[in-house]
DNA sequence: TCTGCTATTGTTACCGCTAACAGCCACTCG
DNA sequence: CGAGTGGCTGTTAGCGGTAACAATAGCAGA
């Protein structure tokens, strides 16, 4: 039985424990770490110390000693996507069991400000990192080559890696979606889109789109950007421009599932005939599409998958093949003829 | 001039810096971190030296030196709630100029969860805690205490913090809204809402709401809960079994908006006169809403100023007055009647 | 010339913990 | 009965930085 907290100013040391259960310091590491062999008795005297006295282990002073944190930094460029929230549960799953923590850093789209998160992170001496898109600074790219920790750069695989890449390619999701929307008989097709310079992989998924349509003969009818603002209400004003600009359009590819979603009401409201008169398209498959009256078409972009592989490369699970692409499934939903 | 990365293997430390610059550590140190004096050749000297060599500095050796981190615990219940992103828009924005910066954990609303998230974080040794809620476990709320830093409880104060908090009152939130509905003349009222046992603001709107209610001489005339899946499709699933259960329902109070969203689109679907033959109302102005053909009656959280001020008490530029009240404020959009 | 001061740089002693090894004891075995 | 063995605990020496203080140089003023 000791006294609780007798210093409340001082913060604990192993120091404290070690007096109050009258062993070694060395000892009651080894009971808090579960290292080693300690004897029940004292293992449990340890224990009612540590726990009565609300120690708390300092890692820092654990980690410089032992040149080991089990810190994995994770930077992707928002939060507000609904799209990183789901790779980040696809690595918490596969990290839980390993001892690992994931840390996320984030950066708004911003080359300068992923540098300063990247070297802020690598400042720790995480045991591995998990980035966003293959684009980086030089010096980003220098840093993580050089900090000699697994570097797994997650989302898209059209480019070359620093060192593993898990994703998918954004530039043969966009033929594959273009070549379906020709297929259906769709021949005036427009795109809508973000502008953000720093969003390559939208701007990879619309090359490829083009390109797609460039073989069949056709190029976009239209194209519309915007940036910033309630995704779901762009997607219903840069519809209403479209189809004002362009009356005969009869297809509309957006970048991503948020602002498809405000089309899509927008031209339910309109009374247009979908997928008859007008076809739609987004990207990413989000939770938010089933809730819709319609189903909107779009491809998942293996989120979790792409996490859980990321995070099994970190904790060494994997072989590490270098980059892994997955493939995207194309869900037709309600908005292209069939 | 010095040769580049000389031998990859081996981790930078000051040391290097130093001997490729010719002075002590102590001096690189210093112009590492912009302290103290240091000649403008030397800085210069060392600088180039640091970059040629990649040089990233151990905040692990540095943090246990100085007994100084730089880190500022964020713990919140979970990342695809879309309520949490913008807190950490606001605490970002406050933080950024400070050299603070923060560090999200998730508990998954489970509370031995937060516990062992509190847990590790405080191990790091931050200069100050954000969590989510007033209501942790003993243990919990134990550790914080103890761990003689800052800590702010944000997103409600109907209760006792720790130390501070910052946030709303959910209860009187409740009790407004159900004040509007009742002075707009909705008399048969339900409830449509989550049923995670540890998501207390929810569970406290519905006291104030039922408590308002009470004193208007009424009671929820049904209740629908759910827990899990697509909230704008639970949104409708629900809404279509309270319809159907009970079809003189006159107002429907979801508990958040996400399932309010749901809820309002099959009632549009359905071809209900809303808001005169049922009105709806849901729980937290997210930016969603603006895209909807019709707009949401809601309540904002304060949820961009809840993470800024908290920010604020922990980077010591606001005055800690233990609790600070915010005050939603409701906007009725086109979903009550006026 | 000597003192006193400022500007700059170096030295020393940790920060709190863990790796590696040393020590001690009881017990087994030939 | 001595050596060997394994289980448990303690000792020592850092990990890579930084605080605090010491040292040195350069220079002005008396």
């Amino acid at each position: 039985m000791t006294k609780p907290s007798p210093d409340p100013r001082h913060t604990l040391t192993l120091r404290d424990v070690s007096e109050a259960s009258g062993v070694s310091e060395m000892t009651v590491s080894r009971v808090l770490r579960n290292r080693g062999d300690v004897s029940a008795p004292t293992r449990e005297k340890v224990l009612e110390a540590a726990r009565a006295l609300g120690y708390v282990p300092n890692k820092i002073a654990g980690a410089l000693a032992s040149q080991r944190v089990n810190l994995v930094g994770v930077v992707i460029p928002s939060l507000s996507n609904m799209v990183f929230p789901e790779v980040m549960t696809g690595i918490s799953e596969v990290l839980d069991g390993t001892g690992l923590q994931p840390v996320v850093g984030v950066t708004n789209y911003l080359s300068d400000r992923e540098e300063s998160v990247i070297y802020e992170m690598l400042s720790w001496r995480p045991s591995g990192m998990i980035v966003a898109g293959l684009e980086h600074s030089a010096a980003s790219r220098a840093m993580l080559a050089r900090a000699g920790i697994p570097i797994v750069e997650i989302m898209d695989i059209d480019g070359d890696p620093v060192d593993h890449a898990v994703g998918i390619s954004h530039r043969r999701a966009g033929r594959q979606m273009a070549e379906a929307i020709i297929a259906a008989g769709y021949r005036r097709i427009a795109f809508l889109g973000t502008q953000m310079p720093n969003d390559f992989r939208a701007k990879k998924r619309l090359e490829g789109f083009e390109e797609a349509l460039a073989k069949a003969g056709l190029s976009l009818v239209d194209r519309e950007y915007y940036s910033g603002g309630s995704a779901l209400l762009k997607g219903r004003e840069m519809t209403a421009a479209v189809l004002n600009r362009t009356p005969d359009v009869d297809f509309l590819y957006y970048s991503n599932d948020m602002i498809g979603a405000g089309g899509l009401l927008y031209c339910l409201a309109q009374g247009l005939d979908v997928p008859g008169r007008i076809g739609l398209a987004g990207f990413n498959g989000v939770e938010l599409l089933d809730g819709l009256p319609r189903k909107l078409a779009t491809m998942d972009a293996c989120r979790l998958e792409i996490g859980r592989k990321a995070a099994e490369i970190i904790a060494g699970k994997a072989t590490p093949g270098e980059k892994i692409e997955l493939f995207p499934t194309l869900e037709p939903g309600d908005t292209i003829r069939r």
